[in-house]
DNA sequence: AACTGTAGCTAGACGCTGTAGACCTACAGT
DNA sequence: ACTGTAGGTCTACAGCGTCTAGCTACAGTT
């Protein structure tokens, strides 16, 4: 019966229904083309050709209103929680999460910030199915329940701290030549940041793909070397070895309720 | 004419002249006190006892009010460039970068969300204060220019996630008795997600301080793995002891320029 | 002694915000 | 015909950030 949902509703395209939807995409919209900042309610609410007050037909408030838009986004990480390969698993689900990050900078404040006020069991489900998924990926694979959230945590713990970082130096003036210029370096007296204001070109190559590739090489190896093999001390030397991954088998774990 | 308008709000002085360290040591007090969004204008120059548009005295606008309160607290994060053990002091450096989040939780949102909107040549100087402390110090110890960044990229980026990690799970009911109900987990369907229900022991458990130095001796012992000559670094497994470190005579490049 | 400059502060106003409350309309079920 | 409900609108209010103008107190100059 519906129609495709004809998402491009940025200019008052009217008389289409507002379902939630539609509100969230539109809000989503105009935060990646403004920021959240410049998001009001009466601003949505023009773009989508309608009063105000409707969109409290679909979020008790404002902040509400912002968490489902960072829910929107989060949905689109998916994990397959059946996949033996836990490791590369997780690299697949890093890869995606920088993408999201990537193709909607200005959600991530809203990603990282939103949870702070709200407990876990509160947060819109959508925000909460990677952990689930996750965390019966590493049950699956025969770590402990323990074992799975902190691999979880360390993981997505170094994957926003990546995201915030890449991002961070995302922010320049494109059409500066210079690369002390482009970064805004020039303004530091030279006597105080000697450092920073030399490696001006290697913070303008900034490779976050590869950076982040070689920070889960670490977390993945070292978190192995420290949970699954009880005794073995981590052999140091090369990093990135994707395929080899030492597993348990165990018969999978049944869902428990307490 | 006017004797000073009315009561001071909070414990401010009123007959106190009004600095640019008193007005952000406030705006830091109402912060800690309520949180970032019921900072106002008018609220911070009521806790003063003035008039809202001394503010603008001391601080362009709102957001470079909130730098300004960002960078007070992110000045206290002292790094000492000369210590011969990078990796103990690296250590130290997260120890008190995770006190301060924890002692300003209310900041924590402004500390990663606002180096998104300004470039890094543009940040308050106080701010990239550890950036350049850490560059020091690394290259002090041998590291190039770029591995030293990426040290210190990989470390801050832990170190920011692990706190967004930390203080999410702080959120919560701390008047319930049962886990699940002091995490709002009992709101989530048990059929969807039974794994993170079944976990909230483990979730409730939470030891913060732990769990940044197990990330921190996976991430420690991994970068010096790739990074240096394949000779072994400090071994991993336990982990405080701030007092001494092994140390690495290391050869390759001591530039010690200044 | 009067004049000017300036630093610190205040008063008022403007346009915008989030949202409460009343109200309207169209339609479904009885 | 009556009632309930979902969707939508209008008006209004308190509070917001900040612009402009102005006040007071004092320094230095003439």
């Amino acid at each position: 019966m519906n129609p495709p949902p004809s998402a491009p509703v940025d200019d008052a395209a009217v008389s289409n229904k507002v379902t939630r939807e539609v509100v969230l995409a539109t809000a989503l919209a105009l935060i990646d083309l403004e920021g959240v900042d410049r998001l009001s309610m009466r601003r949505l609410a023009a773009a989508l050709g309608r009063d105000p007050m409707i969109l409290y037909r679909h979020a008790a408030n404002k902040a509400a209103l912002l968490d489902g838009v960072a829910e929107t986004v989060l949905v689109q990480l998916k994990v397959d929680p059946t996949d033996p390969d836990w490791a590369g698993q997780l690299r697949m689900v890093a890869r995606d999460y920088r993408r999201l990050a990537l193709a909607h900078p200005n959600v991530v404040p809203l990603l990282v910030t939103r949870p702070l006020a709200t407990p876990l069991g509160l947060r819109p489900p959508g925000t909460l199915r990677p952990l689930e998924d996750v965390l019966k990926l590493l049950t699956d694979a025969g770590f402990s329940g323990p074992d799975a959230l902190h691999i979880y945590r360390a993981v997505f713990g170094f994957l926003y701290g990546h995201v915030l970082n890449e991002l961070q130096e995302l922010i320049e003036r494109p059409d500066e030549v210079s690369d002390l210029l482009r970064l805004g370096l020039h303004r530091l007296p030279i006597a105080e940041f000697p450092l920073l204001r030399s490696l001006a070109p290697t913070l303008a190559a900034y490779d976050g793909a590869a950076e982040l590739e070689r920070g889960l090489d670490i977390l993945l190896a070292g978190l192995t070397a420290t949970l699954t093999a009880p005794s073995a001390a981590h052999p140091p030397g090369h990093a990135a070895d994707p395929a080899k991954r030492p597993r348990r088998p165990q018969s999978p774990r049944r869902s428990d309720s307490r």
